[in-house]
DNA sequence: TCTGTCACG
DNA sequence: ACGTACGTGACAGAC
């Protein structure tokens, strides 16, 4: 068999990896996305290659011959950022426990080693695959020598061998250096023959072979400028060919023993990854392990038939007075959903798994369980048990601990909270996802579909890793003083938020049908006379045709772009709208577009029919900051700025003639928080006389008296609140208002002038940030900022802003969850039939019944308003209606 | 699956 | 010299 060998420039892959990947980094803040990415692409090329010799390049500091030679050589280049040199030491320790061979040598670059290698290798009859994101190793590529470039993204990947070279670029592997001799190449500032680019380059060389021939035969260059250009840069041209040639004999020790592929330290490999947080590396070199440590011992796990047997396990739970549970449910909506099993683990070991569809007459004695405040249960998302259990008029109470929500607090920005996820990153384990048992996107079953026994073993395992995270978790909390947060607030809010989804929003579904009808006349009308002023029928949805026909047809002047092509968005369009008629017509057509699409199709897909109402998924677990997020559908984002999409709302209504609807807003809530964290003397001043805060702050912007502040002057103040709540910038600012920079600056020295309280808040937020690696908000939620201390300036301000919004916008989020606990506690306490419907971040909507209305209106305004004491009074405004549209 | 756009606080 | 306002989710089209 021919053996094989990896070849991978060290370098230029951790450089492609590092530009590739977001900013990943572990919990201390040390960048991990390069590494990450390499050994990502170094697992894929080994299974796809499956080599017997590897090795690995890099460069060294030290200046090579061609720095010696040419003292300009890759001048100019940008020193590698701070958060990409980390992470070197760290890959080459990596490889180092994964035994893989590695060069390095002073005076030399990656390439000579790997160039060095490639022909030792061609003599030892390899066959070489070369890895890197630089077209300069083409040069090396022979029927050998395959050249594999890794284009951006580290997915897209191109393989060369010299056919496909020539097929692509016209010159073979080897006049690839004449090419670059030409053409130079300013990224290594390698300066070529000036005025030369690559189409003549090439044109040479197919005409005379290499640069040598060319140089005797000059006379034969028909362009007589290109003649003269050519035979007085002679000198030049051969040098810049000299410093493009990858040296092939640089003085290294070479034997194939040394390149041989070995097995990793798989010991040291793990703990290395683990350090690095690399889970789903750890979870695969488990999983190519042969036995798994989580294989279930089904003989300890309790399958439960009967009703004596569930009344044995009821007393056993009685005496425990604590258990862990998973419950498995159908897939569908909150409403229809129908439990399929129950696992239920005790601390002393006790596993059981019970049939649900076979001991459908013990409900009471699981209900007796279950409602029993004095048994505490713990589980992962266990608003989904609550759910499933409430179907079944069981009030899961005596909820003590979810594991989700625990590391929510401990890392808010987690992108998943899955139970393998941070059961494999907390204690190193290896368990499968739940996607592995049910699958994802359309061959996704459910739990009914699901081989008994491989439910049985996988809900105790959720138990099982519940509670030994539990244990984890609870001190984690407690040291970082989450441990009331955690306790009062989010655990209890659970079961808010699963009254709410239950309960969920009356909607008036013919209403929601016949503005559809309306909606979809306009928008036909719309699309025939765009089509008629385009001359030409196009999807108007895609950016893309859009972007040809107004720019490129109709030549309107292109305002803006973006990655992928022209900007169409409403900016762009309103600074167009007088150019020509068609700009108007599209801006309506996409009004309308997304109102029917999202709000009127996408609204009536989700009413459940036996309800009659909407019901919204509640998250806990999403937002960065302690917000809560809402899905299938959101309906945090119902329009109401504009009047047309407003008019949605009047499909809002409550459940029946017994109720009405009540809105309650906080005014000015994120101000008001800032004044209280910044004490700052005006801003509180402004709260505490209930003065418009707008207008108070363009009098001292604008340096006007109070009651002479102009409309203009208060909704540009009101941009500046906003951009002081975000993180101001001047750039932000600027673009908001329609200003320039350096009016936009005057606002903001304007505005901290004014305001020194604030200014010291936002240095001090950042400062603290800085120091600690967090900031943290008035109930201690807390955020890591790692991107403070990055090198770059974009991320490092983004992370200042972070640093000045998060304690402001997550502190509001504090406060209206107390509010919602206490406003549904005194509901619940006083015996009411109104209900606690939906929050959209600084507002909560209650169904409130007619009998009812003063009382609860009266507790609605106090809970809120109560919830937390701040330095400044809070303020809530009520508004009562039949639709949600008339609580204005 | 990613990108652009647009709805909300 | 750099190029941004903070936090979300849904939809359609391009890839």
């Amino acid at each position: 068999m021919q053996e094989k060998i990896i070849i991978i420039d060290g370098n230029s892959l951790i450089n492609r990896a590092f530009y590739g990947l977001p900013p990943l980094t572990t919990k201390d803040g040390i960048y991990t996305n390069a590494v990450y990415g390499f050994v990502n692409m170094l697992y894929k090329i080994y299974e796809d290659y499956r080599p017997q010799y590897i090795s690995v390049a890099f460069d060294r500091k030290a200046p090579t011959f061609r720095h010696v030679e040419y003292e300009a050589y890759k001048a100019g280049r940008k020193r590698m950022p701070e958060e990409l040199g980390q992470q070197l030491p760290i890959l080459k320790e990596l490889l180092d426990v994964m035994n893989i061979h590695r060069m390095e040598i002073d005076g030399f670059e990656a390439d000579d080693l790997i160039g060095t290698l490639v022909r030792y290798c061609e003599e030892k009859n390899l066959e070489s695959l070369v890895v890197t994101g630089d077209r300069d190793a083409l040069q090396l590529a022979s029927d050998k020598t395959r050249i594999l470039i890794t284009k951006k993204g580290m997915t897209d990947l191109e393989i060369y061998t010299p056919d496909s070279i020539i097929e692509r670029y016209e010159v073979t592997p080897s006049q690839f250096i004449d090419l670059k001799g030409l053409m130079g190449d300013p990224s290594d500032n390698i300066p070529g023959v000036p005025g030369v680019g690559e189409k003549t380059a090439i044109k040479l060389l197919k005409q005379f072979g290499s640069i040598e021939k060319m140089i005797q035969n000059t006379k034969e260059i028909q362009n007589q400028k290109l003649r003269e250009k050519i035979e007085s840069n002679i000198e030049q041209a051969i040098f810049s060919k000299r410093l493009a040639t990858i040296k092939t004999d640089v003085p290294i020790e070479l034997s194939l023993e040394a390149l041989k592929r070995e097995s990793p330290n798989q010991e040291k490999l793990m703990e290395v990854f683990r350090r690095l947080e690399f889970h789903s590396f750890i979870q695969k070199m488990k999983t190519n392990e042969e036995t798994t440590e989580l294989d279930t011992d089904m003989t300890k796990i309790q399958t439960i038939e009967n009703l004596e047997d569930v009344s044995d396990m009821a007393e056993a739970i009685e005496r425990a007075a604590h258990c862990y549970i998973k419950i498995f449910g159908t897939g569908e909506n909150v409403r229809n959903r129908k439990i399929v099993g129950i696992s239920i683990l005790i601390d002393d070991g006790h596993s059981y798994y019970l049939e649900f569809e076979k001991i459908g007459q013990s409900l009471d004695v699981l209900k007796a369980i279950f409602e029993n405040e004095n048994i505490l249960k713990s589980g992962h998302n266990i608003k989904n048990e609550i759910l499933l259990l409430q179907k079944y008029g069981i009030s899961l109470t005596g909820v003590d601990f979810d594991t989700s929500i625990a590391v929510y607090l401990l890392e808010p920005t987690r992108t998943s909270y899955e139970i393998h996820e941070i059961y494999n990153t907390y204690l190193g384990k290896n368990m499968n996802s739940e996607e592995t048992l049910i699958g994802k996107g359309k061959n996704r079953i459910t739990f009914l579909d699901i081989d008994r026994d491989m439910l049985v073993k996988y809900g105790h395992q959720v138990c099982t890793a519940v509670k030994e995270l539990k244990k984890i978790l609870a001190v984690e909390l407690e040291n970082l003083e989450l441990k009331k947060l955690f306790q009062e607030v989010e655990i209890p809010l659970i079961k808010v938020l699963a009254d709410m989804e239950y309960e969920g929003f009356r909607v008036d579904h013919q209403m929601l049908s016949s503005l559809g009808k309306e909606l979809n006349g306009k928008i036909e009308q719309l699309v025939s006379e765009i089509y008629d002023m385009a001359g030409e029928q196009f999807n108007i949805n895609s950016t893309k045709q859009l972007g040809d026909i107004l720019f490129e047809k109709l030549k309107l002047p292109a305002i803006k772009k973006t990655k992928t092509g022209y900007s169409t968005n409403i900016e762009v369009l309103e600074k167009l709208s007088k150019k020509h008629p068609i700009i108007a017509k599209i801006i309506e057509y996409r009004q309308y577009v997304k109102l029917k699409s999202t709000y009127i199709d996408g609204l009536i897909d989700v009413i459940n029919e036996k309800t009659k109402k909407i019901h919204s998924s509640f998250n806990q677990t999403v937002t960065a900051t302690g917000r809560i997020s809402s899905t299938e559908p959101n309906l945090q984002n119902i329009p109401i700025r504009l009047e047309l999409g407003r008019e949605i709302r009047k499909v809002f209504i409550p459940t029946d003639d017994n109720y009405l609807l009540l809105d309650a807003d906080y005014s000015q809530i994120e101000l008001r928080v800032l004044a209280h964290i910044s004490q700052d003397p005006g801003l509180m001043e402004a709260f505490e006389k209930e003065q418009d805060v707008h207008t108070m702050t363009a009098s001292k912007v604008f340096d006007v008296p109070f009651d002479q502040v102009t409309s203009q002057q208060r909704s540009s103040a009101k941009a500046v609140n906003f951009g002081i709540v975000y993180g101001i910038s001047d750039f932000g600012l600027a673009e908001n208002l329609g200003i320039t920079k350096k009016e936009a600056q005057k606002y903001i020295d304007e505005y901290f002038d004014k305001y020194r309280g604030v200014k010291s808040y936002m240095n001090q937020a950042v400062e603290e940030g800085k120091k600690n690696g967090y900031v943290t908000t008035i109930l201690n939620r807390r955020r890591y900022i790692p991107e403070l201390l990055s090198s770059n300036y974009n991320i490092r301000s983004f992370g200042e802003r972070t640093a000045m919004n998060t304690p402001i916008q997550g502190s509001a989020a504090d406060i209206i969850k107390v509010a919602m606990l206490r406003v549904y506690d005194e509901l619940k306490r006083r015996n009411l039939r109104s209900k606690l419907i939906l929050q959209v971040h600084d507002e909560l909507i209650v169904e409130i019944h007619q009998e009812e209305i003063e009382e609860v209106k009266q507790i609605v305004k106090k809970e809120m308003e109560e919830a937390i004491q701040l330095t400044v009074p809070l303020k809530v405004d009520i508004h009562l209606g039949k639709s949600w549209y008339d609580t204005k």
